[in-house]
DNA sequence: GTGAAAGCGCTAACAG
DNA sequence: CTGTTAGCGCTTTCAC
């Protein structure tokens, strides 16, 4: 069996508030005991019961992180630096996907209960504004979901970088730029859409939502098809603009089949800056959000939640982003 | 304050013995009793503490899997596979990374106490045969590392795999096949590397390690440098086996900016199948282990650990694999 | 400075 | 069938 306070205190001829004392860094302690109860601590090679503790501070040194899909290389990375800066913090982070879909995530959200996880980082994707549970425990958003709820959020402002990234192909010279990864069913898209068609606008050319071809999910084959039926048109675009790096990866492939050269014959932006996208052939131009920064804002906010000031109205932070210019866009 | 049992006890009219039954889906409930626990559940909302439900139990509910960085595509994609699995048995999954460093590995190996997690998965890279604890959860070895330590382990046959990349390439008549990845600091690579060099020998081609280029990281940049040094080689290869899919991607980078065409003038395999390497262009001829199958099974193997047969000696388990054929050694 | 004792929320005996 | 009673291992009053 494993080693419990009670143990080294006996041998160590101490109490367990003793033993306790100098576990948790408490100053006062004789330095004999002291001596004494390390000692017996090194021998018997003792651990606190994590679980235990929890229990009496009523935390428990968890946070939950609620992800569509690991395998999606932008989730990967993700939620790599969350475990990284939780960790900072001294939290462990459970994840949890929900393949996007609204069921599994309000079964994801429910089962958050303040016994399981001190705070969890959601990356909705179908959730409504009522699946939300009464504030528990502290809550952080993650992403672009336009849902109506009171919660602290960290995302970069999706409409500016749609618009930035549309605004490059513009300066490029192309006329007609369509847009993949328009999603009717999810409010997920609608800000980059919202920004895409601003940016059209603003450069005088014709913002119908004509040349916007909707996706079910943001995956590579749904780019290549979106691609290949963009291509398939009477007047297929010059230039398309690509909600994520996994569909613009899609759509590169079905302009190389259909025998057609980026950027010469069609330019192609994603978003997202994933790993992947700056190997590609070409290499994508897309939109860098800071990730590191999503991740530590979000953090921060739980950690704020939980020490400072519990009631404060929600916080709506906006890491910064930029444009990833490479060879889909502009040839070296 | 959250919800106890006792609460609900009170509020019921009964002992919490009786509510921790109906909670518990115990048979024998009195129905009279059991409608008004239930009713109270509702009206309260009540929700078990986790915590102390494992504290009592001896239980936590937490699985642990070390991976070096869930960034990189084949641990995101294992990630969520070991998740999905896990939830199967009722378990939930923490993530630590160690960037493969031993370091951090063994950091991580020995926070693992009983209390925090009920078993692990360990994605080793450096980790050496001492730096195992003594076996007081249940571990599962995931991946080729060649550490000999007496634990479970889960990892497709390594040698034939990379036996059988080559031998494809053989097959088609290349004769300089040279290799990216081996790693001389650590154990990792070496069962690719002597399923490349036994290939070759079958082949009766000179089997020596003068075409091998070894790498630090199993990194996308790391293979367009390798492959680099190849093409600038006075006698280059004419194929080439990658350890994994991140070093082939990278490759095949260098080889376009090289002005070489894959397959025509050089061929190349990959390692992992990741989902990216089916749309890289061309996309990659690879290895692909069933990683739904490893999954399975290490939280199999943890699952029997815990229930079954504890001091069993240790088992080796070999999910199948497959080679996975695609343009960049044969054009379609 | 340190010990004794209470209890975090739950389940497992053990009576009844 | 159900209530009472002990703890799981730990931290925290509260005395001493």
């Amino acid at each position: 069996m494993a080693v419990t306070l009670k143990d080294v205190a006996t041998m160590a001829g101490v109490s367990v508030k003793t033993v306790s004392n100098v576990v948790n860094g408490y100053a006062f302690v004789k330095p004999e005991n002291r001596r004494r109860v390390e000692e017996a601590l090194a021998a018997t090679g003792y651990r606190p019961n994590v679980g235990a503790r929890n229990l009496r501070r009523g935390r428990t040194g968890f946070l939950a992180l609620m992800v569509p899909e690991l395998s999606i290389p932008y989730f990967g990375e993700m939620a790599g630096l969350v475990i990284t800066a939780a960790q900072r913090r001294g939290w462990s982070v459970l994840i949890e996907q929900t393949q996007g879909t609204r069921d599994r995530e309000r079964a994801t959200v429910d089962s958050l209960g303040p016994h399981l996880v001190d705070g969890a980082l959601l990356h909705p994707e179908a959730l409504e504004a009522g699946d939300f549970p009464d504030g528990e425990i502290p809550l952080v958003l993650l992403g672009e979901h336009a849902v109506d709820v009171a919660l602290d959020r960290v995302a970069i402002d999706n409409v500016q970088a749609a618009h930035l990234a549309v605004s490059h192909l513009v300066s490029l010279g192309h006329r007609r730029i369509a847009a993949i990864g328009a999603n009717p069913k999810r409010g997920t898209s609608s800000l980059r859409l919202a920004g895409y068609l601003a940016a059209l606008e603003d450069a005088g050319l014709p913002s119908s939502e004509s040349l916007v071809e909707p996706v079910a999910k943001y995956h590579r084959s749904e780019g290549a098809a979106a691609m290949k039926r963009l291509l398939a048109r009477e007047e297929p675009p010059d230039a398309v603009f690509c909600f994520n790096d996994l569909l613009a990866v899609g759509a590169l492939r079905s302009v190389a089949e259909h025998g057609l050269r980026v950027p010469h014959d069609i330019a192609i932006v994603g978003f997202d800056n994933t790993e992947e996208s700056a190997f590609s052939l070409p290499a994508l131009t897309t939109i860098s959000p800071d990730k590191a920064a999503i991740a530590e804002a979000a953090i921060d906010l739980i950690h704020g939640r939980l020490t400072g000031t519990e009631n404060a109205p929600p916080r709506e932070v906006q890491p910064p982003f930029s444009l990833e210019i490479r060879e889909s866009t502009v040839l070296r």
